[in-house]
DNA sequence: GCAAAAGTGTTAGAAATACACCCATGC
DNA sequence: GCATGGGTGTATTTCTAACACTTTTGC
């Protein structure tokens, strides 16, 4: 049991995890940014981008901004993930709200150039991630496995892509996420018989034959 | 804005949406528990089963007493929802997480008998659900979604039942959760390939033929 | 014996998978 | 023309749905 204390009150947190597309050694990977804390407790750990809920402020409105203030940029995808609240995850007691976010790797890139990158964050390979501060070890891998469930049954992975893109970008993008090949005529026959991507009547110019190019339907 | 008062916090609520098949007009119904609200805001108004967040207590815990508070029972199945959160959503800033569960049919008539019916409480059917306060309507509506969805790819639905079930029974619960016909030899070849549930050596005599008793498989 | 529910078998269609092959472009 | 990635076609298997049929019990 807890002694009640001058302040036995339960702080509210909002954190998001971000996933990207950053060029690697080898082809992409599958990268999220995280934050070098400041203060203790984990001081100088590594964390997952958040802050306090602010009580004017929509649960959405707070992990957008928590995601702003990391890398300046909208998400492509944002969605609540689950909420944390065991009493020992913190010495205070503080019930974490999180989501879980895209961003399309070219605007990530852009940002970069202008803004200047931010202090203290740092992106991160999934695969191979450093220790982290309170429970966001077990946040990070469940919000991973979230997202290669959604991506086995829906097109969500083209929100790590730009506006348009190529059917073997895409399908490199799901091979990325998911960790194994797929089959280009089958990954192409699944696209063609959704409604969710369009092609365009743009190609991709390259070494070899044009590539058509394919952007997300709009929203119905 | 909202104009910081003499108090601004947050409060955290944890409330349930809780399942359980009762015998209705026409066979069994999908019903769920109501509380009429004994305060402001909503006075009088119906509400889900819930409460506020004890600074010692885990996310799990506050919905398991919750549910106790209104049905003296422990669940067959429980799983965080989702969390609200919306500014507006209440006059106060409460942020809710709600929690949705399943009780088993033959353990709520049990009780009802017993501890005699909490004041307050009532079952409505889950197509026929009175004025809800604040946005529990919304929530009550979305939990629905959910149990169905997962209903569809799981047997988490012999949670509605007592401990061995026959094929039909459990075949008429998918029905009634589902609300549409399922054909019985394709339920059961379902059944036979999934090494979730296990048949014994029980049978459930009756007006006819003699049925197999089924139970589910002790977690590996 | 007969009605009713339990349980089995068979077939048709849809969807996932594997893989062979043709097409268009840069060099 | 040839290497390379873009794109098409097709056979095989697996899953799902539909439905005809046999078995076992109570009365």
């Amino acid at each position: 049991m807890i002694t009640p204390g001058s302040s036995d009150a339960i702080r509210v947190a909002v954190s998001a995890v971000i996933f990207s597309l950053r060029s690697g050694a080898n082809g992409d990977r599958l990268m999220l940014p995280l934050v070098r804390r400041t203060r203790d407790p984990y001081l100088d750990a590594w964390a997952l981008p958040g802050g306090w809920l602010d009580p004017a402020e929509d649960l959405d409105a707070a992990a957008s901004r928590t995601l702003a203030e990391t890398t300046a940029l909208t998400p492509s995808y944002l969605e609540q993930l689950y909420t944390f609240g065991d009493v020992d995850r913190s010495p205070t007691r503080v019930v974490s709200i999180i989501y879980w976010a895209l961003l399309r790797s070219d605007l990530v890139d852009a940002q970069r150039s202008a803004a200047g990158a931010p202090e203290n964050v740092e992106w991160f390979d999934v695969d191979d991630l450093p220790p982290l501060a309170f429970d966001h070890r077990r946040i990070a891998e469940y919000a991973l496995w979230r997202l290669r469930n959604k991506v086995g049954y829906s097109w969500i992975g083209a929100g790590l892509l730009p506006d348009e893109f190529t059917l073997t970008e895409l399908r490199e993008v799901y091979e990325t996420v998911l960790g194994r090949r797929l089959d280009p005529s089958n990954f192409r026959r699944l696209l063609e018989g959704s409604d969710e991507l369009v092609p365009t009547e743009s190609f991709r110019t390259g070494k070899h034959r044009p590539a058509r190019l394919f952007r997300l339907a709009e929203k119905a």
